[in-house]
DNA sequence: AGCGCTCAGCTTTTT
DNA sequence: GCTGAGCGCT
């Protein structure tokens, strides 16, 4: 029996509300995701739905994996009934569907996912086609052809408020695009939400078969939904038993197409629904949140909600002026040592050589740093306090920056006071060029028609096959596919005598497909680390990569490291288990990747922050142009969600913020001076507790903005 | 085809 | 200050 006793009464309302639609707006550590667990394991224990009609949506598969497991400990009679529950983002269960249902939208059930990089080089390839010169560029089309695709705008449907002229240009790249996922057999991120509603809309009976299994949605971060993604809810959701849980204050994917008006409608589109507002906070003190409170505040549209919270004042929140962001992050790693030391005066001389996410190890992180700053070994060490080898656990302390370019100098000091990080996003393992590598082998052996594939590894290793190859293949191929759609790989390849090579070229890529040939024709029954190993060593990418330098053998170390992972699929077969490697790895999120067992900081962005939470918070570079950013000044939407995204970070700690701002800056190459972020000078005063001058904030600096006195460098 | 050199342009945020 | 495109040389 689940205990209602340890909810409070709106939790309870919440968790034993009707079937109808249910809106929860949950503030920050308000227990949302308590809620929603306790609200699921309501409803099976009370037998309102079988287990197997759940469908829960989540925004990170993080999240979903946490609740499923928190959903398990609470049905302890019902065992096994956690995993009949359908949880996962929406990328995820579109593609789940998708890879059922796909064929009658005229694609193959063998599509691959291409991520933004894959999508960008289609997108060059088109846009040098066209002409289209540097006003044109791809990003510009990426941008566009997404935000079209959010709105459920097919090429021949787009309708983007653009002049007629660029209107027509964005169209024509559209169209071409599209023609090329259709030819390649993939979907980009877009169309799994997309083409999931056009298949739901064109094909009623499969409409209804996705009603009938799946009874009760589930609904978290609500607020962050798109278009495409509140269609999605409507037309399976007709019975409107839906449970959504969402806080319009912590709105910041409006960039992706999120329309928080979902979220502040819900009332209109559900008239009979029951609203429950979750103000109580458990997480943060009572400083931290009337800091919060006072930021959103500059936000007049956002819905009124006042949390409220028994914890205690706890510390002051310090705002520190640091010179500049080399001062900012020494002052964080300072503080670090200062909170997590443990037992002082034991400074240790070693510093840590374990690998860090972004793949250097910590001693390449301080050669690179003595080359910059020309320190000696042991002045370097000297520099900074050092973290003793006992110190305090380093899992509840957290780095927040609005962009990844501003973890940098940060890093740098961390190192030189031997604090061990991880960095979420950024650079990540399956970007690493082995990895994509070897991807694109798989995604090809998969889906030979993955032109983005074949052009990153038809001459990897080298074997005399450049562009102008490349070329010829790409138009044989697009050329068979569009005289007869799903020829398999046998067919094509005695097809591709015709291809127009000179000789050497041609034996070289037909000595290619010949073993792309031979992973199809794999048993059924091998598993995906024999198919890897297979491509290994078909391709001599062992040879090729450990050249007998350092660099060498830790990307043939990254390579073992993916078959590792690739173990996990071991238990099926492995045309099974690739399609399902290949989907979760390219619809990992950033947060995904963060290790929980590292004891190390976390350095991220304010994006992948939410839903976190530590004890102890460092938020810096809190000036203007960087919070709120620069490219957010022009219009006022953008820049009530800058403010929503420093109350998403505000609201991250439990016990202890640091914000700092710094009064110069790198960027560009070039020193320029910063100002402090208004979102400060929102704050109040008597909350705060000042660092090296900082208070200058609240000197009196006329109307707009504050006064900085020139400095020099 | 592949290497190395020079110079421009650049940074939001993410599935 | 870093990356990646473009060019010229081998």
């Amino acid at each position: 029996m689940i205990n209602l006793e340890t909810l409070n009464d709106r939790q309870k309302q919440a968790v034993t509300a009707g079937m109808g639609p249910v809106l929860v707006l949950a503030g920050p550590g308000s227990g949302k995701t308590k809620t929603l667990t306790y609200r699921i394991a309501y409803v099976i224990e009370k037998k309102l739905v079988h287990p197997g009609q759940i469908l829960a949506l989540t925004f990170t598969n993080k999240a979903s994996k946490e609740m499923r497991e928190r959903v398990n400990k609470l049905l302890t009679k019902f065992p096994g009934a956690a995993e009949r529950l359908t949880m996962g983002t929406f990328h995820s269960v579109c593609a789940r569907i998708l890879r059922k249902e796909i064929g009658r939208l005229g694609y193959g059930q063998d599509f691959v996912i291409f991520d933004s990089d894959d999508q960008q080089k289609i997108l060059k390839e088109i846009c040098e086609e066209l002409r289209l010169g540097k006003s044109l560029p791809p990003q510009l089309f990426s941008a566009l052809i997404s935000r079209a695709k959010n709105l459920l705008q097919l090429p021949s449907e787009m309708n983007l408020d653009l002049d007629s002229r660029m209107k027509e240009k964005v169209r024509e790249v559209y169209v071409r695009y599209q023609d090329q996922l259709v030819a390649q057999n993939a979907l980009d991120f877009d169309d799994l939400l997309m083409l999931t509603v056009k298949l739901f809309e064109a094909e009623p009976a499969v409409l209804e078969k996705y009603q009938q299994l799946y009874t009760y949605i589930l609904v978290d971060e609500y607020q962050d939904t798109n278009l495409a993604q509140y269609q999605l809810l409507r037309l399976l959701g007709v019975h409107r038993r839906l449970f959504v849980v969402g806080d319009d204050a912590q709105s910041i994917y409006g960039f992706r197409g999120s329309d928080i008006t979902n979220i502040l409608n819900f009332e209109k589109d559900f008239p009979e629904c029951e609203i429950i507002k979750l103000e109580q906070n458990y997480r943060s003190t009572r400083n931290i949140l009337a800091v919060a409170q006072k930021v959103i505040e500059l936000n007049s549209e956002q819905k009124p909600k006042t949390l409220w919270t028994e914890n205690h004042d706890g510390e002051k929140i310090t705002l520190v002026q640091a010179d500049d962001e080399k001062a900012e992050g020494e002052f964080v790693a300072r503080k670090i040592v200062e909170l997590a030391g443990g037992k002082k005066d034991e400074p240790v001389y070693e510093p840590d050589t374990s690998q860090n996410p972004a793949g250097m190890s910590i001693l390449d992180r301080f050669l690179l740093a003595k080359k910059k700053y020309g320190a000696s070994m042991a002045g370097f060490i000297r520099a900074l306090p050092q973290l003793p080898k006992d110190h305090d656990s380093l899992k509840e302390f957290c780095i927040l920056y609005r962009t990844h370019a501003q973890s940098r100098s940060i890093e740098e000091a961390l190192i030189q006071s031997g604090i061990p990080y991880q960095i979420v996003g950024g650079y990540k393992f399956y970007d690493r060029k082995e990895i994509k590598d070897m991807l694109c082998f798989l995604r090809l052996a998969q889906n030979y028609r993955d032109l983005v594939s074949l052009k990153r590894v038809l001459n990897e290793p080298p074997r005399g096959l450049g562009e102008k190859s490349y070329q010829v293949i790409r138009d044989f191929i697009l050329e068979s596919g569009a005289k007869e759609k799903d020829v398999p790989i046998r067919e094509f390849r005695s097809a591709f005598a015709e291809v127009k090579l000179s000789t050497k070229q041609w034996q070289s890529a037909q000595s290619f497909f010949e073993a792309l040939e031979e992973f199809n024709s794999l048993p059924k029954s091998a598993t995906l680390p024999e198919l890897i190993s297979l491509i290994i060593r078909r391709f001599r990418l062992e040879q090729t990569l450990r050249d007998g330098s350092e660099k060498g053998e830790s990307r043939w170390e990254n390579l073992e490291e993916l078959l590792t992972v690739a173990q996990k699929f071991k238990n099926l077969n492995w045309p099974e288990a690739l399609t399902e490697f290949l989907q979760e790895v390219a619809l990992l999120s950033e947060i995904d990747q963060k290790n929980e067992e590292k004891d190390a900081i976390t350095l991220m962005t304010l994006h992948s922050a939410k839903g976190l939470e530590f004890d102890t918070v460092f938020f810096v570079g809190l000036e203007e142009g960087i919070l709120p950013h620069s490219r957010s000044l022009v219009e006022p939407k953008d820049l009530a969600e800058e403010v929503r995204l420093a109350y998403v970070g505000l609201t991250r700690a439990r016990k202890n913020l640091f914000l700092v701002f710094a009064r110069s800056r790198m960027s560009y190459g070039t020193r320029h001076i910063q100002t402090p972020s208004r979102i400060l000078k929102a704050m109040p005063q008597e909350r705060l507790t000042f660092v090296s001058g900082a208070e200058r904030i609240f000197e009196d600096s006329g109307e707009d903005g504050i006064v900085v006195e020139k400095m020099e460098f």
